[in-house]
DNA sequence: TTGACATGCAACCAAATAGTTGCATAATAT
DNA sequence: ATATTATGCAACTATTTGGTTGCATGTCAA
């Protein structure tokens, strides 16, 4: 299942969904309660939030009884760089120069 | 000048303003004319998401005559990956396989 | 079986976003 | 000088987003 790239960075635009990721690269597997702990929001907001990472496939839910277990998925991630940011990279030494010169040409 | 990362995820996140960090990675230094053409929205609304790049730092502008030229600025996107994106990467074999455990364990 | 716990669903609201149009300004070309 | 070109600024609108509250559902424990 390959994610469509523009779902992954708008789940990267926001602050409390990186906050999510954050606490999930701490302790993988957490329960929705567990990870609204500490969060200034309210639980159901958590949860939009949670959804947009799901559907990102940036976490992945497994559920055991009542909890709902979220994991980690590094992947989507991976792919953004090699498929999108990399393209910067190899441009990136003419890149800064062509900026340092149009700057002094100014 | 460090920029704030919330500012870039928040411009990566629209397809417009990818789009136009797309084409000036195929012609650095194009004017906001240049850029316009074949996008379908109008002069104004390119405008706007090329002040928010800006406000990012991934696009610097150097005025030349009334033509104001667009460079584009690798750093930024360098720092994401680094600061952020990065920390995933160790964690990512690991993640995979506990995520992968998670799923079988269902 | 009853109560507590973990979560989902839907309606609603405010603020931010992406887009437009109209007019203004400054630089270049004729 | 005047017309044209390249851009900026401001007001307005529609949609999306991020958040809330209230209630419903399913699972576990006593």
């Amino acid at each position: 299942m390959t994610s469509d790239s523009h779902d992954i960075f708008k789940a990267l635009a926001d602050p409390c969904r990186r906050e999510l990721l954050d606490r999930l690269t701490e302790e993988n597997g957490q329960t929705l309660g567990s990870l609204c702990e500490r969060m200034a929001i309210s639980r159901q907001g958590v949860t939009k939030h949670l959804a947009l990472l799901e559907a990102a496939n940036l976490v992945v839910v497994v559920w055991r009884g009542r909890e709902k277990l979220h994991y980690l998925n590094p992947e989507p991630i991976q792919q953004i760089y090699q498929r999108w940011l990399g393209k910067f990279e190899p441009q990136r030494l003419q890149a800064l120069a062509t900026l340092k010169q149009a700057l002094e040409d100014k």
